[in-house]
RNA sequence: GUUUCGGUAGCUCAGCUGGAUAGAGCAACGCCCUUCUAAGGCGUCGGCCGGGGGUUCGAAUCCCUCCCGGAAUGCCA
């Protein structure tokens, strides 16, 4: 029998308990929470002060009434007993704890995969920053939040789609056009300068030189934007695929914003709005009612010089998105997208969406510091500290850490020092080096002649508190998973990675695994291989290696 | 002004779907390597949980209000 199941049972008899006193209520749910104190027991219950209202008396009475009625019979319960002011604690059968070893061992780093994604097809998007120019520390953020939310949506069986879009139509792209024209002339000495909104990223140099070691000077006697524009778009996503890459982040979909105009998508969109009534004009401009829709105001989706703004190719999109038959959008936008919220959500109810269909996870920004200074991040100025720069310098392990350490919604500090540091200042080393403890242990172990192909599934030996506090770990990473999933919050499985490796660390400086007693060494071994899958496995959820020496 | 995120240990942050003495990492200090990796363990120091009200048996957590900091408030993208 699994934990879980163990759990529903007990929840059960504290039904039955609250039946014979009288008192059960359906609406209130009995929860059984793990207490931060070991001494409040393995599980605890508040459900005597919830019913102290309701039954007119003291929840230390009701709590003893509840426990003399319970049945511990085939709870596996080697204790239950009340605490002040009215909670019930529970001690389980520790031995039981020792069937999930069992099952990590059988199942291996499918251990912890969950049902709760029953045909939900989740599409997420993230990054989705225009070619332009390389990504900087701040667009990291929002990949490794994307990437690590994306697996564990996974690890927790929804079917997940990652989507990049790119932004290869608009002024945006006009302006690396022009940018690249001016550094291309530039390299044959013609007096140019690159305009106001144009780039300055060194990205925009390397492409230059590229077409011109390619194409010569043929483009100084014949007008080469179209070519400059596509050539530089393409030339630039293959740069940010490149470091996503390597900062372990792929995408499924990478959507072009151009598609949408040539299948003639953005036009049927401002079709619909404005037959379904949706829109007006004003000021020489069309304006679609989101006021109507929990926006604060209507937006203008066509200028008065008859181009389309911002969001009206991004309306297209994501009705796009829907007719594709997701059913949920995640959209992950930076802290300064957060007014977009409203408008996007209006827009989506429109064109025949729930607004609920469509779900926004704003990051915060990231504040970056070097010596202690804060360092200002634009592709304009092509001043930023790139994510291509830090990763090779320091490889993708600790800025991984790093981002998926934190809420989405707080606003970080990333100390570029510390970040470049290898040293045990360095969160990340902490868990790796559990890891890379367990496979020395392994080594050693092999070396004595122990083999890791037959685990025991019986265990005689496993007494010591460190033990079992490793032990409960490993159990509870399901519902860490679940949580995560449930909550957007990678964060949530950094916290448990860190808890797993310190009671890893701590076993490790209480026991010794490898000894001359065959039945104790291969108990232990059980155990640490069980805590080694799943802090691979859960490292693997953050984009984080698991390395077997360090 | 409005919207929104935040204010918890010296620093960076967890905890916020109400629970038991408020946690972690780093920094500081002290112990622990003839035995599986000391990037480790164990311990000490450190907190009006921004202020004030309220709800509750119980509030860092929920509600109200004020203060402080960031972001957004474009016919830019």
């Amino acid at each position: 029998m699994r934990l879980n199941e163990l759990l529903v049972k007990i929840k059960n008899e504290f039904k039955n308990s609250l039946t014979k006193l009288g008192y059960f209520d359906e609406n209130i749910d009995i929860i059984l929470e793990i207490p931060k104190d070991k001494s409040n027991g393995d599980y605890s219950s508040n459900i005597a002060m919830r019913y102290a209202k309701i039954a007119r008396k003291s929840p230390l009475i009701i709590a003893k009434d509840i426990v003399e009625n319970f049945n511990k019979k085939d709870l596996f319960i080697t204790n239950i007993q009340v605490a002040n002011p009215g909670f019930i604690n529970i001690n389980l059968d520790k031995t039981f704890l020792l069937d999930t070893v069992n099952e990590i061992n059988k199942l291996g780093n499918h251990f912890g995969e969950l049902d709760e994604g029953k045909g939900e097809h989740y599409n997420i998007e993230f990054v989705s920053v225009n070619p332009t120019g390389a990504l900087h520390i701040g667009h990291a953020r929002g990949a490794a939040a994307g990437d690590s939310l994306s697996r564990i949506l996974k690890k927790a069986g929804y079917k997940v789609t990652k989507e990049y879009y790119v932004n290869d139509a608009g002024n945006q792209i006009h302006n690396l056009a022009l940018s690249i024209d001016v550094r291309y002339k530039q390299l044959f000495d013609v007096d140019v300068e690159i305009p106001e909104d144009g780039y300055n990223g060194p990205e925009i140099i390397e492409t230059a030189k590229k077409i011109k070691e390619e194409y010569g000077d043929k483009y100084l006697s014949e007008d080469g934007y179209e070519f400059f524009r596509d050539y530089g778009v393409n030339s630039l996503l293959d740069i940010l695929k490149k470091d996503l890459a390597d900062f372990r982040v792929e995408f499924d979909v990478w959507f072009s914003e151009r598609s949408l105009y040539q299948q003639n998508l953005v036009e049927k969109t401002v079709d619909y709005l404005k037959e379904h009534g949706f829109t007006y004009e004003n000021d020489g401009a069309l304006w679609m009612k989101s006021s109507e829709y929990d926006d604060e105001k209507d937006r203008v989706i066509i200028k008065s010089d008859g181009t389309y703004t911002y969001i009206t190719p991004d309306i297209a999109y994501h009705k796009n998105k829907l007719d594709r038959g997701y059913t949920k959008l995640i959209d992950i936008l930076g802290g300064d997208h957060h007014g977009y919220i409203n408008r996007l959500k209006a827009a989506i109810e429109m064109v025949g969406g729930k607004s609920d269909l469509l779900e926004i996870e704003i990051l915060q920004m990231v504040k970056v510091l070097q010596n202690g200074v804060e360092v200002k991040m634009s592709k304009r100025s092509g001043k930023a500290i790139t994510l291509g720069d830090l990763v090779s310098e320091v490889g993708p392990d600790p800025i991984r850490y790093f981002f998926a350490a934190r809420s989405l919604n707080t606003q970080m500090d990333l100390d570029l020092d510390l970040a470049i540091r290898q040293t045990n200042e360095n969160p990340v080393y902490y868990v790796q080096y559990a890891h890379a403890r367990i496979n020395s242990i392994f080594e050693t172990a092999k070396t004595k002649g122990y083999s890791l192909d037959n685990l025991p599934t019986k265990f005689t030996t496993i007494t010591g508190e460190k033990s079992f506090a490793l032990i409960s770990q490993l159990v509870i990473y399901p519902d860490v998973i679940k949580n995560a999933s449930d909550l957007r919050a990678p964060h949530k499985l950094v916290n448990y990675i860190n808890s797993l490796a310190t009671a890893f660390h701590s076993f490790y400086n209480d026991e010794q695994v490898v000894s001359t007693d065959h039945v104790k060494t291969m108990e232990r071994l059980a155990i640490l291989n069980a805590t080694k899958i799943i802090l691979k496995d859960a490292l693997s959820l953050i984009g984080v290696s698991a390395p077997n020496k360090m």
